[in-house]
RNA sequence: GGGCGAUUAGCUCAGUUGGUUAGAGCGUCUGCCUUACAAGCAGAAGGUCCACGGUUCGAGCCCGUGAUCGCCCA
């Protein structure tokens, strides 16, 4: 009937099979409609198809797939959405830098084949993408698989754009924006990363106009621009300036004369309290410079080289161009200093290039009138933050917000939906192509793409369908729970609530979880170019898939960044093992006995009536746990139930009497607990539990234990007494050196709850009790467990000198702990101020400590009685 | 510059509202191939909970200051 089982458990002969099988037999397709146990619907961050999934991607789906599988054992209409992302400029590096190696380069190509070669990488990396979670176990709908630039999502792309830009919540302009030179377009804000540098401030002389010999220094850590200056600045209140308002400085290196001008921008306490203003290639500046009205000189290119209006400088890199025109204010006298000066500079996030602030044409988002609904339904509890400070954060973000560049220069992703009549200037926004303009002349679509989080913000409803009004829309929005990463809140998460609120009028998702990064064994953030990178594939190879989930479930404590060990791995792979063994355990006692599958639950013993309370106890426990996204506890609750209870003792004991029915039930029960946290190995064993008639294609589509089911506390006492009389009697035979065969007589005195004392001779391999009325308390070889006081009858001699040594540390320890509570107790204030029970409970511990301490000085008395006697 | 987090056993980490002698895994030590598992079994050792101060009858937990490390934002 049942299967006898391989020694060791190997997932790699387990593992794909029920991969393909989940798969094939489509067993996670959602139905669309509102099912009586009620909905629940989780979309995936959809990885980039820049390449394969990294260890990031599968702790994240790892934990996904539990709340998951956890939600579909509940009987809920699940739908776990996956698909993937363009990433439009991180993709386009990828493939740039592959086409580089043939020695070819887009702007050879045209953007047309271009593309065509990015959706052949695309295609390749998706499918790339779909096989690691097969093999992860990742249980989603792959009926509904999307990727961003699918036509149905990039029609809800058109549909957003058009409607923000009749909304006014689009608009088109001229601004300074975050330039990088090497990818050559736009980036947002966040795409910046700030970067600490040592930096230098040149003091630089300007002349004052008609003062011969007088010079107002400027501070700058970008000495090169000074060629595109336009003005410079004062604070009003420096009274060190107040002349100078309104008078004329000389623009060093050039023939311009420029303005000084009162500006809050100049702060007195920085520098020498004067600033140059630089409109074109300066952020802050720019601003100033439309405060003032003045002018917009532009002297670095897209390229960051100077330009024909530096002149001298033209055509030299803007870095190399800093260093010229720092030697050239020298031999002219105008450096007036240099001086070290810590800052930060922002790099490009893609390639580390520094960012040129820059002068250009760029679609924007207006963000304000998104941002302040984006707050409202997080402030008013719609959407739930854990770990929780993660709101405070996003809050923060939110209300400092800025417009949102969201056009780049590049050629994967979406078209910007504006079309250009060159002839009449006119600017056509639309869901389709216009054929010509309204003025009869050809058109032109915008050459640029949107920013690739433009199109991931609709991602929870443009998936389901949006903007038609789809079933599944209606069944699965809002979605139950998001999981993703901190990296991503600004983003992605906080963009899909802007979105999601304003289309949709709800918020996109209740809850949102935010989990770790996981490092390598040392804390290292994982890098190829550090060379530390584990390889999902080549842990799960080694491993097994579910030794791996279950050590980054066991990890992820809310809130703290993952250190993955292959230690940790390799010890969960023998937890796989365990699980595995405790089976081949199972089937060959039930195949002996004749039990039948399909067993109810019937329990009579004390041993099986501990266990299904037990099993009870973790069900609710589990509950919970998974309730809170407390993966590591629910991880630990499982195996240490699993290990310490299921094997350990339940096992163990069931080799004592005639295995029952209900043995495969609470088998059964424990594999349904296991299988969100591993898939694989309980997929198998329930099927083999089932002698392959199981009553549904997967433990996945079978109920997960529920919570809140009765306990029988007094079979959990009665077995927590053998468990603690058993322990001492083996805690006191390690001590004596008894070899584990040799039998031992057992003395025992006092009463406590019921006890099966044939199970203490078992498995403490004791026999001969003797009931006596009391044991001496100096007697050896003596210990007080489950309310009984017990005494191993050995005849021979024990290393007494080990057992005197223990004994000692064991009296100073209480003698300490009896001192602090008679302190505790002796103070008027504890007595009167502490609640009444812990005043109690108090000393009934005192009590028990000083009673311990009695016998522990005995048995030392008798110990050197029987030392100095023998 | 602003903010956030961390500091607990040799290592990696748990520790929910303050209340028994602070836990786990790995590692270490001792003894065992006990008829599922040596990837195992039984037992043991190991911690001034970063420092100082405060609140409290009582602090690993709350508050303050500092140190070290890390992250985010500008």
């Amino acid at each position: 009937m049942y299967n006898e089982l391989d020694k060791a458990y190997t997932p790699r002969a387990i593992e794909p099979k029920w991969a393909t099988a989940w798969v094939e037999g489509q067993l996670f397709k959602a139905k669309a409609e509102k099912a009586d146990r009620g909905n629940w619907s989780l979309v995936i961050p959809p990885p980039n198809v820049t390449g394969s999934l990294h260890m990031g991607h599968m702790l994240e789906h790892t934990l996904i797939d539990i709340m998951v599988r956890w939600q579909r054992m509940q009987g809920k209409n699940v739908l776990w959405l996956p698909g993937t992302d363009h990433a439009g400029i991180a993709t386009q590096m990828v493939v740039e830098r592959e086409l580089a190696r043939e020695g070819k380069t887009r702007q050879a190509m045209g953007r047309e084949a271009f593309v065509e070669a990015v959706w052949a990488w695309k295609r390749q990396s998706g499918d790339r993408i779909k096989e690691q979670m097969m093999r992860l176990g990742a249980s989603c709908d792959w009926s509904r698989e999307r990727f961003t630039l699918d036509a149905g999502l990039s029609r809800a792309v058109r549909e957003v754009f058009v409607s923000l830009y009749e909304q006014g919540l689009i608009y088109r302009g001229r601004y300074i924006v975050n330039w990088c030179p090497r990818c050559q377009t736009a980036v947002s804000d966040l795409e910046v990363t700030h970067e600490a540098v040592a930096g230098k401030l040149y003091s630089v002389r300007y002349a004052i106009a008609s003062e011969e010999g007088q010079f107002l220094t400027v501070a700058t850590t970008r000495p090169e621009t000074i060629l595109a200056d336009v003005a410079v600045a004062v604070n009003p209140r420096d009274e060190r300036y107040q002349r100078l308002i309104g008078r004329e400085v000389a623009v060093p290196l050039t023939q311009r004369r420029v303005k000084v001008i009162a500006d809050e921008i100049a702060q007195p306490e920085f520098g020498t309290g004067a600033v140059k203003i630089t409109p074109g290639h300066d952020a802050n500046d720019f601003a100033a410079g439309k405060r003032h009205g003045l002018e917009q000189l532009i002297i670095i290119d897209e390229r960051g080289q100077m330009t024909e209006a530096a002149g001298a400088y033209a055509g030299l890199d803007r870095f190399a161009a800093r260093e010229r025109v720092v030697e050239d204010l020298d031999r002219a006298g105008l450096l007036a200093g240099v001086a070290a000066h810590p800052m930060s500079v922002g790099q490009c996030q893609r390639c580390a290039t520094v960012i040129e602030p820059r002068i250009s044409n760029q679609w924007f988002v207006k963000i304000a009138p998104l941002a302040e609904k984006a707050i409202g339904v997080v402030e008013g509890g719609e959407i739930r933050f854990t770990p929780e400070n993660n709101r405070r954060i996003y809050n923060e973000w939110m209300a400092n917000i800025h417009d949102w560049c969201i056009s780049r220069q590049l050629w994967w992703g979406h078209q910007i939906p504006a079309w250009y009549c060159d002839r009449c200037q006119e600017v056509i926004v639309a869901r389709e192509a216009p054929k010509l303009c309204r003025c009869g002349g050809p058109v032109r679509q915008d050459a640029d793409v949107l920013d690739t989080w433009f199109s991931s913000g609709l991602w929870p409803f443009s998936t389901l369908g949006w903007p038609e009004k789809t079933p599944e829309l209606e069944a699965f929005y809002p979605t139950s729970l998001l999981i993703t990463g901190f990296d991503i809140l600004f983003f992605w998460v906080a963009r899909m609530i802007m979105l999601g609120v304003h289309f949709m009028g709800e918020a996109p998702f209740r809850e949102v979880y935010i989990h770790a990064l996981v490092r390598d064994a040392d804390k290292q953030k994982m890098s190829k170019t550090k060379g530390n990178v584990i390889d999902p594939l080549v842990v799960t190879e080694k491993y097994g898939t579910d030794a791996v989930r279950f050590t980054l479930a066991a990890m992820a404590a809310p809130g703290t960044d993952i250190a993955l060990s292959e230690d940790r791995m390799q010890g969960y792979a023998a937890f796989a093992n365990k699980i595995w063994n405790a089976a081949r355990f199972i089937f060959l006692q039930l195949e002996r006995a004749g039990i039948a599958p399909g067993a109810q639950a019937r329990p009579e013993t004390v041993v099986d009536r501990w266990i299904f309370s037990r099993l009870e106890a973790v069900a609710t426990a589990m509950d919970q746990s998974l309730g809170e996204y407390r993966f590591h506890e629910a991880a630990d609750l499982l195996y240490q139930f699993f290990w310490r209870e299921f094997c350990d003792w339940y096992l163990e004991l069931s080799k004592l009497a005639e295995p029952t029915g209900n043995l495969w039930a609470a088998f059964e029960r424990a594999l349904r607990l296991l299988h969100p946290v591993m898939p694989f190995v309980t997929e198998e064993l329930w099927h083999q539990l089932y002698a392959g008639k199981a009553p549904a294609a997967s433990i996945a589509l079978a109920a997960f234990p529920a919570p809140g089911g009765k306990r029988d506390l007094e079979a959990e006492a009665e077995i927590g007494r053998l468990q603690e009389v058993v322990t001492a009697l083996r805690k006191l035979r390690a001590e004596a050196k008894l070899a584990p065969k040799q039998t031992a007589g057992l003395r025992v005195a006092g009463s406590s709850g019921k006890l099966d004392w044939a199970m203490v001779e078992a498995l403490a391999r004791v026999s001969a009790i003797e009931r006596v009325a009391t044991i001496a308390a100096n007697a050896p070889l003596r210990a007080t467990a489950g309310g009984y006081e017990l005494q191993l009858d050995w005849g021979e001699a024990f290393d007494a000198g080990a057992e005197r040594e223990r004994l000692r540390k064991e009296a100073t320890v209480l003698t300490q702990g009896v001192a602090n509570l008679r302190a505790k107790l002796e103070s008027a204030s504890f007595k009167s101020k502490a609640p009444q029970a812990v005043v109690a409970e108090t000393e009934r511990l005192l009590a028990e400590r000083q009673r311990q301490l009695t016998q522990a000085q005995a048995a030392l008395d008798g110990l050197t009685g029987s030392g100095s006697a023998g």
